[in-house]
DNA sequence: ACCTGAACACCGTTCAAGT
DNA sequence: ACCTGAACACCGTTCAAGT
């Protein structure tokens, strides 16, 4: 007579995702976690072999919800510029989950497919390998970079903090402004980026022509 | 009759160092670092209050290695310049210590010198306050996400992971290529802002002369 | 003033035992 | 096949005790 199965793999990850949003990524622990799903610690490890292994599947889900359908429907240019506001929403959407996204796609599935139609899309709009390359490498610093930590929040509430440094006299108020400082450094680059890449395309353009 | 004095914060400092560079983040302990400096670890408290603390004065050493002095001496355009290069180059050489500065100054004296003199010499090139906030965040973003992680070093070696990702085929080989690769996406992204910051500049000053 | 040993409440992971 | 309890070798931090 089997009893009810208690746990999948996406329960668990459902849960340590949830988790790592609330509370950040020292909150996770094997115990607090099968806690939270009603269950002992090494009953996690019949379904994944490390938490490493969980928390990577945690990144991939995230990563998932990136849309990357731009490629192939839209210009080059464009489809970047929705790709980019798209991946940088949702990282921004849990930001705890971005420092694990650092050390690249290894082996994460959603990761590799974001990474293959970026890639993809930039060689048939006509980029060169290596172009396409310091592309997308390029986009990932800006949208990681962005969303590792708001710039805003960076700086402490306290004026006291400041007061021997004279050009830091207001930093203490960008935290009021957290939204606008850090959409607009984002959407500053990535215009000023497309911007470049539109005149190196159109020059190697005339050059070949 | 006083005993010699083991311990001072700057060798507790040096000795993490020494180790996140050499072995990362998570092979600092207390109990490891304690056993490396010939003592045992509650000793340590004696010193700093928290293993953070301990931390955060490791980021700020390396921050102050960046240099800050070329605003003021050169154009805005060559000390942006000059400035994120000499950044990059500083965390490249300690990447472990990068994850560590994501979440922006806070209280760290270096972190702030160096906000300070950047903020400071954009405002004194003519740049307005928001702008300078959005450049300096910018060119964060860019050196943070850069120095994080190499783009080249996070796809596998094993060739068989991309059998079915079809513009990854050649994605194994970007190792070799880790430094041409991340050098040059850096390169390229920081010309381009320049460029575009370059030409933000003359139409802001075009249309108030 | 600074260092130590013992202790607290935790970790990730393994494994024999249960069903 | 999957879950559990006990155990291993660790954690960060506190604190009374030593010098």
């Amino acid at each position: 007579m089997a009893r009810p199965r208690l746990l999948t793999r996406e329960r668990i990850v459902d849960a340590a995702a949830a988790l790592v949003d609330a509370e950040g990524l020292d909150a996770v622990s094997i115990r607090r976690l099968a806690a939270e799903l009603g269950v002992q610690g090494p009953s996690l490890y019949n379904h994944f072999a490390t938490k490493n292994e969980i928390l990577d599947a945690v990144a991939d889900a995230v990563v998932a919800q990136v849309n990357v359908s731009f490629f192939g429907t839209h210009d080059w240019r464009e489809a970047l510029r929705l790709w980019a506001h798209s991946y940088r929403a949702v990282l921004s959407a849990h930001p705890n989950v971005v420092p694990m996204l650092a050390h690249g796609p290894g082996r994460r599935p959603a990761a590799l497919a974001m990474a293959d139609a970026v890639y993809g899309g930039l060689l048939d709009a006509g980029w060169p390998e290596a172009r396409a390359t310091h592309i997308g490498a390029l986009l990932r610093y800006l949208v990681h970079g962005s969303a590792l930590g708001s710039f805003a929040l960076g700086f402490a509430e306290d004026p006291l903090l400041y007061e021997h440094y004279p050009h830091l006299q207001r930093a203490h108020l960008l935290a009021e402004h957290k939204h606008s400082v850090d959409e607009g450094a984002f959407t500053l680059g990535l215009d000023m980026f497309i911007a470049g890449l539109d005149r190196l395309f159109a020059s190697a353009k005339g050059v070949s022509a």
